[in-house]
DNA sequence: GCCGAACCGTAACGTACGGTACGGCTCAGG
DNA sequence: CCTGAGCCGTACCGTACGTTACGGTTCGGC
């Protein structure tokens, strides 16, 4: 398991020169993908070499930062669990089903599941930790709540959140995001992306929801 | 949609010591990722990089050469369907989840999956498109079989195969695949295979097994 | 025993790119 | 006006690696 938080503030410490720059480079690496040279990033954020590595260090450093960049950017509110009923509850799972599914398919989210990808295992940096933090733990860590709630007011029944919301990762994503992240060309136009999540929290709710009768509301 | 059928001949017309080169290239591939060097793999293979690159063209060549190889040791004998009853569906069931969850787990798979993750998007080659298709599309291929028997026995219920499949492809793998992708330490041990191969098939026939009274075998 | 094909080992070539150096411009502070 | 910090643009350096070239060895066919 990773789990390393990473540094939450970095992203925060940034000029708006800086942020710019990132942006350059983010969009660079949706069009390039891992071969982006310094080079390019410098001319496309009208910079000069030597600022690039006198503010990120190395490739590496830039890489780094620009993954950090964007998940600051992603950062939602989370969603309060008050006054749950199946209607909600399932409005929610919904929610979080095509706002997954949106993300997943993105071009940016594919570009850095890409690099991310490529580098893991080479040692040399943690993007896939950054990603996956920013990610698939984010997306836990907001729909867990939501969950427990769930149990709480008798609509849900598991014995354990984490197990509960890999089997709903599952039935959102399925095999959508290995195929994009293979090139294979998977269009998710906006009503595809509604129906697969209605799908998906319709059949978690199979799974899981409470059998009448057995451990109600109290 | 890919769907690209790769040569499937070409990994056949193969000499032992071609075989052989492929076999160190794939164990280098494991170890060093996509940095690995055709110096290097010349070095493992004890054979001369002018080898290299008459039998396989280029750096591409060689790595589309290497997964194709791997692609076809892995192809295995399909499952007859005959006589389905429950019992018999779920072992199936549950011998296709746990195959699979043993592939996406093994350090072959993950090497290359990555680097084909890496190569995508870049439209040099089609190594994306070789992994879908004797990953992905591969099990599609093996399992719909056996869902349709089912179906046709009236134990399994729904519309469309491929949306079951998909279903059932994400109740399995979940968050397994990407999370190992990106670096994640996941000890997959045989019995947790075992686990959740079970938990899968059970949640699938949960999802997709007839009610009674419907569809009933005819 | 001779020949050519195939292949090994190694050296050499060319280039792309990460990283550094430097001259010039802008601008804030004094 | 002077100065120095920060940055741009560009030239430069070193190296790693893909690709090619070549001499030497093995071996099957005649």
């Amino acid at each position: 398991m990773l789990h390393i938080v990473p540094d939450i503030e970095t992203a925060e410490a940034l000029t708006e020169r800086q942020k710019a720059v990132l942006d350059a480079a983010l969009r660079l690496l949706v069009e390039e993908g891992d071969q982006l040279t310094m080079a390019a990033v410098a001319r496309r954020a009208s910079c000069s070499k030597e600022t690039l590595y006198k503010w990120f260090g190395d490739r590496d450093g830039l890489l780094t930062a620009t993954v950090q960049w964007q998940a600051s950017k992603v950062r939602v509110a989370p969603v309060d669990a008050k006054g749950l009923d199946i209607a909600s509850l399932t409005a929610s799972l919904e929610r979080f089903a095509s706002d997954w599914l949106r993300v997943i398919s993105s071009d940016t989210s594919i570009a850095l599941n890409r690099v991310a990808v490529g580098h893991a295992g080479s040692g040399k940096d943690n993007l896939g930790a950054v990603v996956l933090e920013n990610g698939r733990f984010a997306l836990a860590k907001r729909l867990k709540p939501v969950l427990e709630a769930g149990r709480q007011s008798g609509l849900l029944d598991f014995a354990d959140a984490e197990t509960a919301f890999r089997t709903f990762f599952g039935l959102v994503a399925r095999d959508v995001q290995i195929r994009l992240l293979l090139g294979d060309r998977l269009e998710l136009t906006e009503v595809a992306i509604g129906g697969d999540a209605a799908r998906a929290a319709q059949q978690f709710l199979a799974l899981f929801g409470a059998k009448p009768g057995r451990k109600a509301s109290n």
